[in-house]
DNA sequence: GTCTATATAATGATAGAC
DNA sequence: GTCTATCATTATATAGAC
């Protein structure tokens, strides 16, 4: 156990990590089946065939990529700490923040969550389902502290607060188009920084013309419509 | 011209309209890669070379489905009305609504249109920036007349709201499996109402506390991290 | 317009040498 | 552990009959 313990100085990995590496950075790039095995190999500097007598299949492959990706996010200092720390793990929302601190080395992570989020169900759902009890936890607490608004539906206000907050993830292209950039840099997620706030703190309406008028048609039941 | 017109009736239109929509279907339910010709030809009920005939390629196909979404999210009345209404076009937001207020029927073009803003480059691009260019006039108007605010920095703003107003049909799985119903019903979006209009109107932060540790923050210059 | 049959290329996976 | 060579399948696209 001692002996076996390889460098991970990150240049020169596990050949088996390497591949799985290149696999995550192509998935995420390109999706899972506009990646060939073949595609991944060359990546990884091995042979296809390797790359399937590791992993058996590529199915297999992709569910390896799924697991190294939510340990990943989950884990308290990354690929970095090893062990140094005690802190037993982390909440999605401190990983990917973690992860965008240091934006160049983890984008093929965040690409890949990007897709384990919205391409088929994966391992991903779970981790949605944690930050969104995490979130209504949040919430609960900071309203029993009076520095949050409870509103009148927890848990579905905890659900949008958790997805709007994964949104930049997912809309990272347009966001950053729509902006005059290319892809999302560090300077356009530090510029969406004070908007965001800005726009939980006061929100956009300045009246409660809407808030009012959207209670009155819930209470005088909307069973039809148009 | 008048005795080539088609009947329309949705149930039994031309081939060749039927053949895309399969392909909507497919494509949108499935994603690009994962769909065949041949799935698309069964779908359809016509041979797969027949598809090919129409279209030319897979990808030729592919632009037809997401020229036929576009058209389909801005016209005024979408396939239902027929040039009766005088109305020129409409915005992505309208046609979105429109499609939701009739879920079962649109849900083959929304889950399409999901998968255009999250796979590659494509004619929805252009659809978010219209988007983002539409809401920040609407919040520009809104504060003019008092009942918005501008915010301090109103395009990022404009991006913010407009990529939130979209949040949901990306992650609508997760949004209704994380309230304990499969996909997003009629009903699940419905509840979503109120607790957005609250957000809007009183935001999540009962205090200015964070916003104002925000500002300090910038103002200080940020330029190291951690 | 629509079909069947087929050409051709690429894919995931296997077999066996080293 | 790693490679090369190959199999079997599936994919898109073509050709030509009707």
């Amino acid at each position: 156990m001692v002996l076996n313990m390889r460098s991970l100085t990150a240049d020169d990995a596990t050949t088996v990590s390497r591949i799985r590496d290149a696999a995550v950075l192509l998935f995420g790039r390109s999706g899972y089946d506009a990646t060939s095995v073949r595609a991944i190999a060359a990546e990884a500097k091995v042979s296809a065939g390797l790359v399937i007598h590791h992993f058996g299949t590529k199915e297999a492959l992709r569910l390896a990529c799924d697991e190294h990706i939510v340990a990943e996010v989950m884990s308290p200092g990354g690929a970095d700490a090893s062990g140094t720390t005690g802190a037993p793990e982390t909440t999605l929302a401190d990983g990917v923040q973690r992860w965008i601190d240091n934006l160049d080395v983890h984008r093929p992570a965040l690409d890949y969550l990007a897709r384990m989020l919205t391409d088929r169900p994966s391992l991903a759902d779970g981790l949605f389902d944690a930050l969104v009890d995490r979130t209504e936890a949040m919430i609960a607490e900071g309203a029993a502290a009076g520095v949050m608004h409870r509103g009148s539906d927890p848990r579905m206000t905890a659900v949008i607060v958790a997805a709007q907050g994964l949104m930049p993830l997912l809309l990272e292209r347009h966001i950053g188009r729509a902006i005059g950039e290319a892809g999302l840099s560090v300077a356009a997620i530090r510029r969406m920084t004070l908007p965001s706030v800005e726009l939980y703190t006061h929100g956009l309406y300045a009246t409660t013309a809407l808030l009012d008028a959207t209670r009155a048609g819930l209470a005088s039941g909307e069973g039809t419509h148009s």
